[in-house]
Parts: C-alpha cells; sequence; structure tokens
DNA sequence: GTTGAGCGTT
C-alpha cells in the first residue's frame, strides 16, 4: 500500500510513499527522504483532537503510533533542520514569464501551481522558514466572484503563485478561497486587511491549517510597555509589521501606557525584546503571558493577557535584550544561556558600588535583575557605572 | 435561494 504524504508548505504537491509490509507495516526514511530532502519524520492531525501526532521513528523506519496506516490521511513531512532544498533551489534568474493562473476551475488551478513548484528553478524563494509564503485564507468572497476577480484584487500586492475557490459538488462557490503569494512582502501586505472584491469586503488570514493549536497565544504575543498616549493600533501595525505578520494589535481604553501586538510566527517575537523607537518615541517590549494561566492554550483575547511575571521567560527577556552590548563581559563569563544563579552572580558585581544603601536597585538581586523593567534595570546598571 | 460564518487539500 502507499500514504499520502506532503510538505506542510506545500500541500497540493501529494507523494505516494510505499509502505512495506501493508498497512501494519513501516516507512523506510532513506525512501521518504528520496522524495522530500531532509525529512526526519512524519505528523498528522488526530481526528479526534485536531492537534498533531508525530509517528515513531525506529531505526529508520516510521511506525504509525495507532499500528495502521490510513490511506486517506495526508501526512505532513517534519524537518529537524531547515530545508536544504528551500535554500538550494531557486535561483534568482530572468523574470520569470507572466503567469496567468486560470480564472475558472480550480483543477486546472492546482495543476498549475504544481508545475510551478516543480519547475521552480527560475523563482527565487525565501531560505528563511520565517519568511515563507503560505497559503493564506480568503473570507466573504462573493458566491459571484470568479478566481479571476480574486486574481486581480490581490495582484495589486504581487505575483501570485496560487488562487482558488473553494466549490461544492455543483460548482458552486463556498464563498472563501486561497491565495499564495510569491514574495513574503505581498503576503505581510495583504493579511490580516480588508479588501473589497465585486462589492463585498474579504478578509485574508492564516489559515488555522497553518496555526499550531498547541502553541500558547502568548508565544506570539509581545507586551508593548511605554507606551505613549498618541500610538495608535495603526502606528503599532505599521511599525511591527516589518517584522511579521500581525494578528492582532491591542490597546486597552482608555489608554494605561500598553499595548500587546500579536504575530501569526512564534519565532518573531523573541527578536523582538528590548527597546523599540515609534513615532520617535522609545517604547519596551517584552514577553506576555495569560493573566490566567488556564487560558494560556487556544485563541484568546488581549485583554485576557498580562505582563509576564518574573520568571525564567523574562530572564531570557533581559539577556536577549542587549544585556550583550550593556554588560559586554556577560556572554564572555556565562555564554548564551545563563540561569538564575550565573545571573545573580554576575550581577553581584554592580552590588559594591550602592554599599551600605539597602535600597540600592542590585541590593535584592533576585527582585531587581528581572522584575520586568528590564530597560530600567540597564538604565540603573549605566547610573552605577556612572559612579564607579 | 435571492445565502454570509467559517477553514482546504485525490
Amino acid at each position: 500500500m502507499f500514504i499520502r504524504v506532503a510538505d506542510e508548505a506545500k500541500f497540493n504537491e501529494i507523494v505516494e510513499i510505499p509502505v512495506d509490509g501493508g498497512a501494519e507495516g513501516s516507512v523506510s526514511l532513506s525512501t521518504l527522504a528520496a522524495q522530500f530532502q531532509g525529512v526526519s519524520a512524519l505528523k498528522y492531525r488526530n481526528s479526534e483532537t485536531s492537534v498533531w501526532r508525530g509517528v515513531r521513528v525506529v531505526d529508520g523506519k516510521l511506525y504509525h503510533p495507532d499500528g495502521t496506516w490510513d490511506p486517506n490521511t495526508v501526512y505532513v513531512t517534519v524537518y529537524s533542520k531547515p530545508v536544504s532544498s528551500d535554500i538550494k533551489r531557486k535561483v534568482v534568474g530572468e523574470q520569470q514569464d507572466e503567469t496567468i493562473i486560470p480564472s475558472i476551475g480550480h483543477n486546472t488551478t492546482q495543476q498549475l501551481d504544481y508545475e510551478q513548484e516543480t519547475n521552480n528553478i527560475h523563482n527565487e524563494v525565501e531560505s528563511d522558514p520565517n519568511r515563507r509564503c503560505v497559503d493564506l485564507i480568503v473570507l466573504g468572497i462573493s458566491y459571484r466572484s470568479l478566481e479571476a476577480d480574486v486574481k486581480k484584487c490581490f495582484e495589486a500586492f504581487g505575483e501570485l503563485i496560487f488562487c482558488e475557490i473553494k466549490r461544492d459538488a455543483n460548482g458552486q462557490s463556498r464563498g472563501f478561497g486561497f491565495i499564495r503569494f510569491k514574495n513574503y512582502e505581498s503576503q505581510l501586505a495583504v493579511i490580516n486587511k480588508r479588501h473589497f472584491i465585486d462589492g463585498r469586503h474579504v478578509d485574508v488570514k492564516i489559515p488555522d491549517s497553518k496555526t499550531n493549536l498547541q502553541e500558547p497565544e502568548c508565544a506570539r504575543k509581545i507586551f508593548v510597555a511605554r507606551l505613549p498616549d498618541n500610538i495608535t493600533p495603526d502606528d503599532l501595525r505599521q511599525y511591527f509589521s516589518k517584522y511579521g505578520a500581525i494578528k492582532d494589535v491591542y490597546i486597552p481604553k482608555p489608554a494605561r501606557s500598553f499595548a500587546f501586538v500579536t504575530f501569526h510566527d512564534s519565532n518573531v517575537v523573541r527578536t523582538l525584546f528590548g527597546t523599540h523607537i515609534i513615532n520617535g518615541s522609545s517604547v519596551t517590549v517584552g514577553p506576555a503571558e495569560p493573566k490566567n494561566k488556564t487560558s494560556a492554550i487556544g485563541d484568546y483575547p488581549s485583554s485576557t493577557f498580562k505582563r509576564a511575571k518574573p520568571d525564567h521567560t523574562s530572564l531570557r527577556t533581559l539577556t536577549s535584550y542587549g544585556i550583550s552590548s550593556t554588560h559586554p563581559s556577560y556572554h564572555q563569563q556565562y555564554g548564551q544561556s545563563p540561569n538564575t544563579d550565573m545571573m545573580h552572580a554576575y550581577f553581584q558585581q554592580y552590588r559594591a558600588s550602592t554599599a551600605g544603601s539597602s535600597k540600592g536597585p542590585f541590593s535584592n538581586a533576585q527582585q531587581s535583575y528581572w522584575s520586568g523593567a528590564h530597560d530600567e534595570a540597564a538604565a540603573m546598571w549605566q547610573q552605577q557605572q556612572h559612579y564607579r
């Protein structure tokens, strides 16, 4: 028998992979790797919980955890490293000839997408997985709209390599569809914005199928502190969208000098911790966490989040925070992954200058170092240096 | 249906 396997980023391109020994047998990792370079395992959606489930990997063979392979399931490749083919395939070449996506008929559309993917020798591709284009869902399409209408709307933002309206068995539009851009900039430009097609507003989002339901919402959310009143949600959206697709911006009403910004990709978040200048104002970005820990998993409004508590998450924040520049010797001494004790030991040296002052900024190391006011800690340190 | 919240892949 064969199972159906696809790369998550190229779901249209399904490859049948043989199973040795029937439905209860095993899949050879090397056979799989012949089709998917760099693959290390497979996963699939548990239909009951809609959570990803991994297959067992033993001695170069993949075994189904439920004992039997399902020929109808689409198994998805898992890579231990960035896909090497992503890096070496696609070279900048002559301008790719204008590929016209057929306006009607998703069969032809998919075929074209497939060809585009497999012949992707001239196309440039993003090697950074965080900047990879994915199919985007377009909600609210008029039942009368055709692929051509959708395509025309979004081509204004860049070249599309995929455009499809979902239809029922009778060919009747289901009112939504999927698009995929060639360039990530185009994806950033359209995502979570309102567009108009045939007199209806449509919304473009990352589809649920691309969202990791196991990942806490706070992993995609930042806490923006010291936010001036005159900075609007649009300002934040504009500023932070250059780092990644934004899912949501939340500023409490009335303004309380902070905001939450939620991204689609959690990988963006950890790159942002620190100070940012927005509209001439210095703001501080740190991690967020849910007010109620039990609601960590799932999709919750930012109003149910707060600035992360002093814990090891904040500690990581502090280190990735510019401490390496503020405290150049820190990394020399301790490297990249300090624990609490190491942090304590390091900052101990600065206690000397506040000796005698029990209220000095570092007199209570534990509280001062990762009290959440990371930038203030850095400022204190600079003060300290001034007195030395 | 003259419809209008959602979430796809042979």
